[in-house]
RNA sequence: CGGGGCGUAGCGCAGUCUGGUAGCGUAUCGGUUUUGGGAACCGAGGGUCGGAGGUUCAAAUCCUCUCGCCCCGACCA
């Protein structure tokens, strides 16, 4: 046991030191590299293949449900980003401004987009009119700019990629609809390609999206017992289309104000797929989101070109022709082993040996990335055997961080009992709640964990809110978060 | 924005206390032998010691100022 986990080198242990074994993690793999600004980082190649997977994924998923791609500007005027005022107040804080054109100053200063409902809702302005028009369901693949004081690579960064979504419905209970739609879709995605589990719920009023009605959360849990907010959906109400002035005139002539959502996902992602499957020698990932699901490793010895290399081309063919994402590793100038630990590092699910043995036999031996379990299969049915085991690893993966979730979730019935989790465990801790914004204020002073997400169904166990001990109105999750 | 840590070869670091020829590991380049878990040996290249100013015969080292990065908090996806 020990020893296999000395055979990559250079990375912090992940029970060590949580944060610098991430951030070792992402160097080693080459997700990203720090960039020459405060806080910037750069998506290297690999790490952006992730992104692209998870791109792809997604934008289907949204196109499927009747969504169009579209491309907003960059920079926003001050006065649109003004118009609604708890949006502008929620923001102030972290957006960067453009104040010069060339030499000259400009006039009104832009912001570079910390969010886009302002543009687009100006843009929505004009574009609905009638009852016709919507709904009206945009999105858009970009980058945001928010001036973090504190950054951590993939977690928190000056400038990050989202999607952005911006619907207009023509009633409310059809933009609900639409919110908890997409909250589907995220909490599918996540769970089914990035194998991470989440709990779903609503955002109380003090940690809501700046400008909304309400506020619906994927939360997820990482290792060093911290929630991560992995995606956002938000019913607006009518609070832009007021501000914007977004109005139609419905089917009883009527002048009436939109009802909208919007809804994002980050690059954070992939720093939770790093946090959540990683371990000591760097990180696993869930084969329905690696850039590389399998590496056909050659033994290379004596005259391996001849005898070895053109098996492995044809298992390579064979495989790529399946819909594997498979690399042949055919350098010459690394040694096997090194190639192993490389391959590791960068968390590819399976490693495909052929040496002169396996010739010889008719075999190849397939290692399990998850616990370098070594299988010799036949290559008759190389595929199929593969496939199976792809499959096997993405669900380890999802329930062995089920497990995880369930043995650091925790009951509390009382203020007290909350702050002792949180100080002496961490993890989610479940209880009841008043609705009081009162009742979060203590636990957050105290413990400095706030409530990630009140629960759909409220828990029939509990009696009174765990602080002031009124008549529970929800359950909830209370952590610390990232 | 508070607390702590760190800036020396691509990367990881020693050297700083006590000033005196800028080093180690690894990576890179060339050569030979190797290759089933990061190969071995021989040889080579690579530095304005984060920046500016000062003290000194002499500064990576001492003093002053500054910039940047990381970690932990408070705030945010």
């Amino acid at each position: 046991m020990e020893k296999t986990d000395d055979f990559v080198k250079q990375i912090t242990k992940k029970s060590e030191d949580f944060s610098r074994w991430y951030t070792d993690v992402i160097k080693r793999a080459k997700l990203a590299d720090y960039a020459p600004i405060k806080g910037v980082m750069v998506i290297r190649p690999y790490g952006y293949e992730i992104w692209e997977l998870i791109r792809d994924q997604l934008d289907r998923m949204f196109k499927d449900t009747g969504h169009q791609n579209a491309y907003f500007p960059l920079l926003i005027p001050e006065s649109l980003l003004k118009k609604e005022a708890e949006h502008v107040e929620g923001f102030a804080p972290e957006v960067a401004w453009v104040t010069m054109g060339g030499s000259e100053p400009l006039e009104e200063r832009l912001a570079i987009r910390p969010t886009s409902e302002a543009i687009i809702c100006s843009m929505y302005a004009k574009w609905i009119k009638s009852w016709r028009d919507l709904p009206l369901k945009i999105n858009q693949w970009t980058n945001i700019v928010r001036w973090e004081k504190v950054t951590r690579p993939f977690l928190r960064t000056t400038e990050f990629l989202w999607q952005e979504g911006h619907t207009a419905h023509a009633s409310c209970k059809e933009a609900e609809e639409e919110t908890l739609s997409i909250l589907e879709i995220y909490k599918t995605f996540i769970e089914k390609y990035l194998a991470i589990p989440v709990i779903t719920g609503l955002k109380s009023d003090s940690e809501k999206f700046a400008g909304a009605l309400k506020t619906y959360c994927v939360e997820t849990l990482m290792p060093d017992g911290k929630s991560l907010q992995a995606g956002t959906s938000h019913h607006l109400g009518q609070n832009f289309s007021k501000a914007f002035g977004i109005r139609f005139e419905n089917k009883n002539q009527e002048l009436e104000y939109a009802w909208q959502t919007s809804w994002g996902v980050t690059t954070r992602l992939i720093g939770a797929l790093v946090m959540v499957h990683g371990d000591d020698s760097g990180l696993i990932l869930p084969p329905e989101i690696s850039p590389v699901q399998t590496v056909i490793v050659p033994i290379s010895r004596g005259d391996w070109k001849e005898t070895i290399l053109p098996q492995a081309e044809n298992i390579y063919h064979e495989l790529k022709q399946n819909n594997i994402r498979v690399i042949l590793d055919d350098r010459d100038t690394y040694t096997p082993g090194w190639k192993f630990s490389e391959w590791e590092v960068k968390g590819v699910p399976v490693r495909l040996e052929l040496g002169p043995k396996d010739l010889e036999k008719k075999q190849v031996v397939l290692v399990n990335r998850i616990n370098r379990d070594k299988k010799f299969v036949p290559v008759e049915n190389l595929v199929e055997t593969l496939k199976k085991l792809l499959a096997d690893i993405q669900s380890e993966l999802l329930s062995r961080a089920r497990a995880f979730n369930a043995s650091q979730t925790h009951i509390a019935r009382t203020e007290s009992e909350i702050i002792d989790i949180i100080e002496t465990r961490r993890g989610l801790v479940k209880t009841a709640w008043c609705g009081s914004p009162q009742c979060e204020i203590p636990i957050k002073e105290k413990a400095s964990a706030t409530i990630r997400a009140i629960l759909d169904q409220p828990d029939s166990q509990f009696e009174k809110c765990a602080i002031c001990g009124k008549a529970p109105r929800h359950t909830v999750i209370f952590a610390k978060s990232y």
